[in-house]
DNA sequence: CCAAAAGTGTTCAGCTTACACCCATGA
DNA sequence: TCATGGGTGTAAGCTGAACACTTTTGG
């Protein structure tokens, strides 16, 4: 015998998803958008989105929405926040659940730009979305904010090694402000969980900057002792 | 024409809300649990929760679970995360909403508690509960601990007028921790955004503390300046 | 008069902030 | 050789943490 029985004077509801996808490109803080070639929203812009399957979970509808989309896999991810104003979207109801994710834009495949209209817009540069899709995109890159600040999800970002420079912008392009140099690598080297490597990236300077990793094995050793990342 | 059709192809769920509804006693941290007298889970602990009515929103979901259950209105409530493991409610596919609420628990209606049998617990002592719900409580605190750290809202628990040693307790009682009186003090005054009244509570000492006000006017003010509260 | 809680300041260490010049290199 | 971005140190001010005694008053 089934439970469901004492559930049926409930009714039920589309269930969806909506996924923030962030990408850094060395120099601004990016998102994926949807030209939408298909209904409803024929034409509009939109977060990338999709229906959540009977049989998977929250998070891996959400897996499954950022790998078709991108073709990447182990993509970071994080739900924030759910959005059900009874007509959000004027079709039927609909509940969505909106997760953001922070991929590392090289890895992004181009050719699924056009396979599914997707393209990258800057954060301060986002058009007017579907449905409440603007105000999705908000809390995002609001929570986004405050995550970045307390946990190194900011490397997700990154590419496995990367320079202080490189870091220094990222985090520029996360809070739209500048930041100093010298006091902000005191502070990232003061935490001694980057690891400067040998190699120089000569790409953006004569000089070269010395690349560094990001060393997890010790800030999960330090974060058991209590330690806490804060930029 | 409705533009429903296009998402004929998707299933439906049920959505249901949990409100884990915090109080403070003075002494202590405390939520309220439902004594399940009915089915699924009866007999068993659980959450304070219901479903999403057609035509409300979630945060209008939210306010009436809670005003059913404690008779108050205008409760301070802030949703907190979206739980959709589908096998959480092994009676049917369930997609709950996480919501905290804070409560003044004097205005706390106690003819309630047997109507809805409800009943409050200590944070410290919270007995296996039904399904996730253990899951949810958890996330709840943990997502309470992090607001209270940078929003006032810590207040919603205390009276208008409460005593400094009162908050210092609050807080105490939040983070399970011990607090230096003078340090916490100095920070709260500081803030110049509590009031000293001319009465005293005479309570809780022979002495009497002096009472306090939030002056919320103030705070305002000093956020459009681009304050941040921090404890 | 005494028990019990309220109230009060100072010092030290460490962190944050502001700030300017030399270095390495490819073109 | 010069333009460009990479790399470095210090001083001043502020903030957080540690710490102990006096006050009030009802019983």
């Amino acid at each position: 015998m089934t439970k469901a029985k004492y559930y049926i004077n409930f009714k039920k509801y589309y269930v969806a998803l909506d996924c923030v996808i962030f990408g850094f490109t060395g120099e601004n803080l990016e998102t994926i958008l949807i030209k939408r070639n298909f209904q409803p929203g024929l034409g509009a812009w939109a977060l990338p989105g999709g229906f959540i399957e009977p049989k998977e979970s929250l998070d891996k509808a959400s897996e499954r929405i950022l790998t078709t989309l991108t073709g990447l896999s182990d993509i970071y991810m994080e739900q924030f926040y759910t959005f059900g104003e009874v007509n959000r979207d004027p079709g039927a109801r609909i509940i969505s659940v909106g997760y953001y994710a922070l991929i590392k834009i090289d890895d992004y495949g181009k050719e699924l730009v056009s396979k599914h209209n997707a393209f990258r817009r800057k954060i301060t540069n986002i058009p007017k979305l579907m449905f409440d899709h603007n105000i999705i995109f908000e809390k995002a890159l609001e929570q986004l904010r405050i995550k970045v600040k307390n946990r190194p999800i900011g490397l997700e970002l990154l590419p496995e090694k990367f320079t202080l420079p490189q870091l220094q912008k990222l985090y520029e392009s996360i809070y739209l402000t500048k930041l100093d140099k010298r006091n902000f690598r005191k502070k990232i080297l003061a935490m001694d969980i980057f690891e400067k490597q040998k190699e120089k990236d000569k790409e953006s300077s004569k000089r070269g900057a010395f690349f560094y990793k990001f060393n997890k094995q010790e800030y999960n050793k330090l974060v058991a002792k209590g330690y806490n990342f804060e930029l």
